[in-house]
DNA sequence: CGTCAGATGATC
DNA sequence: ATCATCTGACGC
C-alpha cells in the first residue's frame, strides 16, 4: 500500500524515523529504507533552505510527499523526501536502502560492477533507483513512477549525528537527526550511532 | 584499520 | 568558492 501525502505532513524527525522499513519503488526496483537524515527550516542551519528559497531548492518549499533531488558535488544525486506543510521546508535524506527487487537493473545502474550490491551512502541509492533533477517534486503517494510503500516497522533503531554537514552552526551539527534500521549492514557510516541518541 | 585527494558541475 | 559523496591509493 502507498503511503498517503497525510504520512508526510507531520513534523520531519518524526517523519524520518518512521521512514526506516519503507519501501521505495520505481518500475521493477523496489528497496528498503534503512537510514535516514532529518533537516529543517527555520532553526536547522544544515539543511538547503537555510539561505531561503532558490530555483535549486523549490522542491523543498512545495507540497509533502514529493521528491526533493539535487545534485552533490557535481557527481551525485541525492534523494530527499519533503515533510510538513508549505510554509516551512523540510526533507529526509535516504542515505542507504537494502535491495529487495530489480537486482540486476540495480547492478547495471551501479555500472555492471561486480561483486556485493552495497547501496549504503546516498549517492548509491539515487543512483540504484536511476533518479536524476528531472525526478525532483515527484509525488511519491501515487503508485506511478517513484513511489513509497508502506513496509515492516524495524525492531531496533540507531540515532547519531548528520554526516557531512560541516559548515553548519555547532548546535546543529550535532543534532541526533540520523537513524538507521539496527542489525542491517544496510547502513552507512556505522561508527557514529548509538541505539540512544547521544546528548550533545 | 585509517586518512586523503581527485573527480566534476550546478549553484550562489 | 562551495558542496548533505564516492573511490582508490597509500600508510600504519
Amino acid at each position: 500500500m502507498t503511503l498517503p501525502q497525510s504520512f508526510y505532513d507531520r513534523d520531519v524527525v518524526e517523519v524520518a524515523r518512521d521512514l526506516l522499513g519503507a519501501v521505495v519503488q520505481r518500475g521493477g526496483v523496489a528497496l528498503k529504507i534503512t537510514e535516514v537524515e532529518a533537516y529543517r527550516w527555520p532553526g536547522d542551519t544544515a539543511c538547503h533552505a537555510r539561505a531561503g528559497r532558490t530555483a535549486r531548492n523549490a522542491a523543498l518549499w512545495g507540497p509533502c510527499g514529493h521528491a526533493y533531488v539535487y545534485l552533490c558535488y557535481g557527481l551525485h544525486h541525492l534523494f530527499n523526501i519533503v515533510t510538513g506543510g508549505d510554509a516551512d521546508a523540510a526533507a529526509v535524506l535516504v542515505r542507504a536502502c537494502e535491495p529487495i527487487r530489480g537486482m540486476a537493473t540495480v547492478s547495471r545502474r551501479r555500472g555492471g560492477k561486480t561483486g556485493p550490491v552495497t547501496l549504503t551512502g546516498p549517492g548509491k541509492v539515487a543512483a540504484a533507483l536511476g533518479l536524476d533533477l528531472t525526478w525532483s517534486d515527484h509525488p511519491l503517494y501515487q503508485p506511478r513512477g517513484l513511489s513509497i510503500e508502506r513496509g515492516e516497522v524495524p525492531a531496533g533503531v540507531l540515532v547519531g549525528p548528520r554526516v557531512g554537514i560541516d559548515y553548519a552552526e555547532p548546535a546543529h551539527r550535532c543534532l541526533p537527526w540520523r537513524f538507521a534500521v539496527a542489525d542491517t549492514a544496510w547502513v552507512s557510516q556505522r561508527r557514529s550511532l548509538r541505539r540512544v541518541a547521544a546528548p550533545c
